[in-house]
DNA sequence: CGTTGCCTTGACCATACTCAACGACTGTGG
DNA sequence: CCACAGTCGTTGAGTATGGTCAAGGCAACG
């Protein structure tokens, strides 16, 4: 899931990785560390039992759903700084999570976390923010895959990430690394690889957006956010 | 923005639709009254920012987002129980509410809930798993118009509603009123009406579900699942 | 009765998918 | 150092799913 957890995050990160009492109300400690996946790891597969939450520290990861047929959506990308896995509070995990970089995350287990939740609520409202945020961010691709044609969604998106990663400083000037492969993409727009691979190609040769290499430059941004449809308010 | 807020609103609605501050926490008295609203009435309009949260009493509600070019996705279908519009704690509001049918609704002004939050940690862990509800509709929803098609999503969503449905007493024998149009369907399914028109049809002719008149009717449940590819599980 | 909103159907079309092959690059083992 | 496999990106030809445009039906309502 996707949102910056701000203050709360920074405190973790600053101690190094390990949340104090204070952070989490006046009851517990609750001791978590960083923990550091190699790319493409498995980190918590859908339909587990097994409920924790991430806060992603660095690195790439992937959210995604498996349908029966062997299909596959990926939900979220979240990035430094997003908190993954709330909903599984209780009962199974609804998507895996997966690296696609080296990724470092906290793990902290659900109960604890709700615990501290109840009796702290600075916390709560943060949470809060986080999931409505990423409420703001599904409705925007729902938006995108039921409404937008390929070259929109395609833009769109990457002007997402754009937006998302300079806010946590990965991004500026138009101008961000990027780890995903084009299925990777296909599975996040709802297309195929191939089309994909069309809808980039024609984004380059338009002179809007090139993706290269794991590279991504925005060239003509006016024109970019005029096809996409994009207005980051929904980011904020 | 869809969930159950069990008890609280249960307490709401039994005190005949005005809050106590022992709802709320212990400072303040928030005087809430529940609304009526005609069929079709703009309840909160997009960019808005009068920002307030709105929980359904009864009646079916659409929440939408409109783009430039006229176009518009429906981003949910809040029923009765159901919270609308967290995301607009701050800012401008990103999607409207309409009501479908004559709609009742407790509204609710956002620096009070928010304040309500942070002194009642018991209603902020209502709020979290009814926004983390709401994320797991959304992703499904995604799933839905990225990686099924016409007749697998449309299956779905019939079968989503009468899972919502009967969890609130309004359906039963795979039965249930639906006051949506085939152009509603369109734009919650990113189809156009034309298509949900014939895959309504097609639906019919196989025998799996009937949906004529406002009457929604399962006809061959297990099949129904079987190509929608519907697991309820997250909805719980 | 004419208007309005919704549903239905047909003919045609385009966006995006499928299938298939090949090229570029990387890492690995002989 | 080179052959090889593996992953990813690229391109082409043919197809299908769903969209567009257009017309008509039917019930509710003034």
């Amino acid at each position: 899931m996707a949102a910056p957890v701000t203050e709360t995050f920074r405190k973790i990160a600053a101690r190094g990785g390990t949340l104090s009492k204070n952070d989490w109300g006046n009851n517990d400690f609750l001791g978590v560390t960083a923990k550091v996946y190699k790319p493409h790891s498995v980190i918590g597969r859908q339909d587990d039992d097994n409920v924790e939450i991430f806060i992603v520290k660095s690195g790439w990861a992937i959210l995604y759903h498996g349908l029966p047929d062997g299909e596959r959506q990926i939900i979220d990308t979240p990035l430094t700084g997003d908190i993954v896995g709330f909903r599984s509070v209780d009962g199974p995990r609804l998507a895996s999570l997966a690296s696609v970089t080296e990724l470092t995350v906290y793990e902290i287990s659900s109960r604890e976390l709700v615990e501290a939740i109840l009796s702290e609520g600075h916390l709560g409202n943060k949470i809060v923010r986080s999931l409505a945020r990423l409420n703001a961010i599904l409705a925007e691709h729902l938006m995108n895959t039921g409404r937008r044609n390929a070259m929109s969604r395609t833009a769109h998106f990457l002007l997402e990430l754009e937006e998302r990663l300079s806010m946590v400083g990965l991004s500026a000037h138009g101008r961000y690394e990027c780890p995903l492969t084009q299925c990777d993409l296909a599975d996040i727009l709802g297309m195929t690889t191939v089309h994909v691979n069309r809808t980039l190609g024609e984004l380059r040769k338009a002179d809007l957006v090139s993706f290269k290499g794991g590279h991504v430059q925005v060239i003509n941004r006016k024109k970019l956010v005029e096809i996409a449809g994009f207005d980051n308010e929904y980011l904020r």
